[in-house]
DNA sequence: CGTGAACCTGACTAAATGGTCAATTATCCG
DNA sequence: CGGATAATTGACCATTTAGTCAGGTTCACG
């Protein structure tokens, strides 16, 4: 079934792809790729083993759609980016966003942190190629807006690295997060505030 | 042998448990602990692998050792925090310190990011605990400092946490800082400047 | 309703992996 | 030197785990 060229899916298809895809992904950003094992994923998919093969071809496969899957939401706050926007009002919108998304969805956040500190065997053409394009892009109108006097100048690739791992930091390190913060914090509503206060005190003209 | 209570160790175990740990350093870095195998450590230390149980009850033995072991060199910047410093100084100096720590022990930085992400089974205590009270000590002079008006007002249990991801990202995230950046770029010596204009912007008075 | 395709599973395999142990060799020290 | 202790290892075990397969069940649809 998973070596059909492009057939349409039927709807049971879709439905346990997509069962085994969720689960896979709790087990995957739990415990990464070697860590994760079928069972876990077919337990949390409420399916046998063979079935979850009967989808996915492999273990490997299972984490390639992952995250192929997912990049597109991933990356979706950095391409709203808009050229025509206020720069400062632009880059605040964008951690905003990205705050958000490790708060709503720590599990792809983690996912994606384990693939990239694993050497990102799954990620290499895509980091070096259409993420890389991207962040040029970004980096092209970044610097333009300095260029002009309207953003504060700092080198913006070290800019965009330090949004993604500030932002991703509260959702990969969550544990390290709460247990030093103690009880009695909301810790993405302090954040988005400290980060607003940083990015407006950095890039300010 | 690894069950003796503190007997001096020989020459020998001195040595070997020291090989050993450097091998599962590297294993551990590189693929997490479930994902890190005895022969590879094994074969990291080029020893053989019944031999690594004689000096090591178990994998989970070597891990927790490597934890707490370099736990005291992962905390010395933060310690070093001198309260009758200039502030500011002081701030961009452990900046500075940490940022060297990824560049020149990027397997350690690795190692703890794992443990964290995946729930520190092996840290809780200490992460709710010594470090817990570190982070407290500082953030009460950090917060002197503040109030004092030699520092700019931030959150600073927030500023820490700031600290930690910026600098940590360059060596646990390497792969895709590398990929982005494409050659022809020092991400370290960039990173360096681009902290300390950073950090004088966020926190000047 | 009937039939062929889609879907599902119990029982299995092969390989990897953490860990053990009896037997051998090296080292230390009186 | 010689015996005791430390160090080492080949061969082994039990478990886990990715993946298979023959055969059974359910579903879509004419």
């Amino acid at each position: 079934m998973s070596d059909n060229p492009d057939q349409p899916l039927t709807r049971i298809q879709r439905q346990n792809r997509q069962i085994i895809l969720q689960g896979a992904l709790t087990a995957f950003s739990t415990n990464g790729f070697r860590g994760a094992t079928i069972d876990q994923i077919a337990e949390a998919a409420g399916l046998s083993k063979p079935n979850v093969f009967y989808y996915f071809g492999s273990k490997d496969e299972i984490h390639r759609n992952l995250l192929t899957g997912l990049l597109d939401m991933w990356l979706a706050p950095l391409v709203a980016i808009n050229p025509d926007g206020q720069p400062l009002d632009e880059v605040l919108t964008y951690v905003r966003a990205k705050l958000d998304m490790s708060r709503d969805y720590p599990r792809e956040s983690r996912l994606f942190a384990y693939e990239v500190m694993r050497g990102a065997p799954h990620l290499t053409e895509i980091l070096s190629g259409r993420l890389r394009n991207l962040v040029e892009d970004t980096v092209t109108l970044l610097r333009r807006w300095m260029d002009e006097g309207r953003l504060a100048r700092v080198e913006p690739h070290h800019l965009i690295f330090s949004i993604w791992s500030m932002t991703q930091h509260y959702a990969d390190f969550e544990v390290q997060v709460q247990a030093v913060l103690g009880p009695g914090h909301d810790p993405y509503a302090e954040a988005g505030e400290f980060l607003d206060q940083m990015y407006r005190r950095m890039l300010a003209v």
